[in-house]
DNA sequence: ATTGTGGCCTGCCCGC
DNA sequence: TGCGGGCAGGCCACAA
């Protein structure tokens, strides 16, 4: 599903090949899609603007137009960026491999005759306009050791439940948070504001780790737990039975034995 | 305010 | 063979 690592990968693939581009046509088949009261009508304003710039916060990606509003574009967990009929993303995870014409929510159609569009089966996610992206706490791709401990700080949350927080730290999914955290060693049940500074500052390291392993991997798919995330699989590290349980309202995986 | 829960949505997979 | 139920999770509304 798309996680930070996947939503870079299509903020990449918009500002390679639909930057430039002026927007001609905007289709919306799918009314639910339009989030924030946003109606058909309010995309026409829309045409005749170019994509100036492609960016990312968390798992918002945010298409700046010269001259018009902030496209922003929520992916769901089975959504997916074309250009042109090219996938940003190969292979996603718990959705389907198939294409069909009817699930494409959103696609706006450029002058020079290409176009992008958002595929997404199951249609949790959605379009917005100037969507306000400081709802979101910092990118957790760039965020440092200090970043980390105050996303964490004077929390009584299960430390998993906040990492996943995006108002305090934006681009962590279920995936990626059971990977930082069985690399930190940590226990995804205990308190958030409970963590010493070394463990906050180990959890921060871990996870620029993983974001950046990820990222030269593929996918948030590509997590070295990830494979034994099921009935019967064994932590990478020790071959302890992982423990599976649900934390944060999010079916989660973890090792009994060296995350504490 | 913080934290927890349930529902949205669809496709897949299991067991009957 | 078909069918129903459970499950997957990003995000939001709502409850305590």
């Amino acid at each position: 599903m798309p996680e930070l690592v996947e939503v870079e990968y299509y903020r990449r693939l918009a500002e390679k090949a639909a930057l430039g581009r002026e927007i001609a046509a905007v289709a919306a088949p799918d009314l639910w899609y339009l989030k924030g009261g946003l109606a058909p009508p309010d995309l026409d304003v829309l045409i005749g603007c170019p994509l100036v710039a492609a960016r990312r916060r968390g798992k918002l990606l945010l298409l700046d137009t010269g001259g018009g509003p902030v496209l922003g574009l929520r992916f769901g967990m089975s959504g997916s960026l074309e250009v042109d009929g090219a996938a940003g993303v190969d292979g996603l995870l718990y959705t389907t491999d198939r294409r069909l014409p009817g699930y494409c929510r959103f696609a706006l159609a450029f002058a020079d005759g290409g176009h992008l569009a958002v595929r997404d089966p199951r249609r949790l996610g959605g379009v917005e306009l100037d969507p306000d992206a400081d709802r979101l706490g910092p990118d957790a791709l760039t965020a440092g050791p200090a970043a980390v401990a105050a996303a964490l700080a004077g929390s009584r949350a299960p430390l998993k439940a906040r990492l996943m927080d995006q108002a305090r730290l934006a681009g962590v999914g279920n995936l990626i948070a059971d990977e930082v955290l069985w690399r930190a060693g940590l226990d995804p049940r205990r308190p958030a504001g409970g963590l010493s500074p070394a463990e906050t500052r180990r959890l921060a390291r871990h996870l620029g780790g993983v974001l950046q392993d990820l990222l030269a991997r593929g996918g948030s798919h590509a997590g070295d737990v990830l494979a034994e995330r099921r009935p019967g699989g064994s932590c990478p590290r020790d071959g302890t039975p992982l423990q599976r349980g649900v934390v944060g309202g999010r079916t989660t995986w973890w090792c009994p034995r060296h995350q504490v």
